[in-house]
DNA sequence: TATATTTGTGTAAATCTTACGCATTTAGAA
DNA sequence: TTCTAAATGCGTAAGATTTACACAAATATA
């Protein structure tokens, strides 16, 4: 009855950026069992004196050298066994959005390894490293639509059709733009700056950008940030 | 660096029932350190071969005797190093709802310590419990106005008014019972009954209920539950 | 028979969402 | 230089939803 308990606790990171229209997801190149070379997302086990949050911001920067504030915690995978066929391992996922200067990864020695792959061109990971992948996409769809997370995979300063397109490419759904441009305004949390993209064609956009501190005040009043679609 | 980890894996057991206008939360009496005694939430360390939904599932049962056939992941808590002071434990929550058929507890060698407790007049719980049980409440809430979880804690058969009660007590909101009606009725997704309820004073009361069948199809036809308040 | 109490239904005004049209500003082609 | 294509920025009318209320119906009890 008393059997001492045998399980190790890991985190995993899934770390999403934009850039292009495209959703990209950061993975590692890792070995697995003796010969096999996989894909997977960053992650490792737990320290015995390190937080859940410190574990994935550690393993993420030594895997990928790629540093990340905010982590929300995603789900914890533990219900198969077998989920590592090595050991039983239970896995905390923790998912973050990162803006587009971190898109190109640092060179370092583990670094290497590290690569962003277009959501739609994921390759068969590790593990159950696909099905953690899934649940977090749609974490972020969820999220995209009652919270202001869009602004986290943008650089500071976005053009409104920037903004557009991370919706309609991220929920693959399309969207009338006037529509979407009076919504976004109405909350007022976007700020124009005086600032002017340079464009290719067409009539030059003015850029935006997103003001937290306003968000978190209005927040507090009650306002709940939601953008639905058709 | 090559550190054997020594951190336990337990699972906490959020339930919650609603009987006369009040939320219960199920609480377990435990021996904890010398002689203190605390309340706390059901739940245990996790077997090595066991499925973490099934260690839940199992140790509210030992320690409550009630079953429960659904459980939701809430969080897992395991920033705190300490959280447990004996030893490094990380926890994952799952909450559970429940029909008032199961608020009285039957009777049983471990069941004897297990109590339901108004969500009002919850004591001081041992570890972090009372932030779990925090966290529980909020996503009670949430879940509340985005999916139709009122019914779980309904008896099968129902009247309006206490759905509408259930939802002002829950989420300490008032409603306007004609368009709290109209607007759940407009979903199609309760039925009535030919049955009357035993009504103390006033007209008679029909009998409703939730037609779960009707939900899953137009769920899959892209509805989506939400009641919002002013 | 009158009164208190709770249920059941309706409707008008205000607000929000949806579906569009069109002028504006630029780059580049003719 | 002028014209065209491409993208931005703004507006408005119709439709749908939400909100704020009022009143009739059915019962138990005094």
């Amino acid at each position: 009855m008393t059997n001492i308990q045998n399980i190790r606790v890991a985190v995993d990171a899934i770390v999403f950026g934009y850039q292009n229209n495209q959703l990209y997801v950061l993975l590692i190149q890792q070995k697995f069992g003796t010969e096999e070379l996989y894909w997977a997302l960053p992650g490792g086990l737990v320290q015995n004196d390190e937080a859940l949050q410190d574990a994935v911001k550690r393993e993420l920067k030594e895997e990928t050298n790629v540093t990340v504030n905010y982590f929300e915690q995603l789900f914890t995978f533990g219900d198969d066994i077998k989920r590592d066929p090595r050991n039983r391992v239970i896995s905390v996922a923790y998912f973050a959005l990162v803006d587009p200067s971190k898109l190109t990864i640092k060179a370092d020695s583990d670094a290497d390894h590290a690569q962003w792959f277009k959501i739609k061109e994921v390759p068969p990971l590790a593990f159950d490293h696909n099905n953690i992948l899934k649940k977090a996409i749609e974490r972020l769809k969820a999220k995209l639509t009652y919270e202001p997370v869009g602004f986290d995979l943008l650089a500071k300063e976005f053009l409104f059709s920037e903004l557009e397109n991370l919706y309609c490419t991220i929920l693959e759904k399309e969207i009338d733009r006037r529509n979407f441009r009076k919504k976004i305004l109405s909350f007022e949390i976007i700020e124009e700056t005086d600032q002017y993209a340079p464009s290719k064609s067409g009539r030059p956009a003015k850029l935006f950008k997103f003001n937290k501190l306003k968000y978190n005040k209005l927040t507090k009043k009650g306002f709940h940030f939601e953008i639905k679609f058709a």
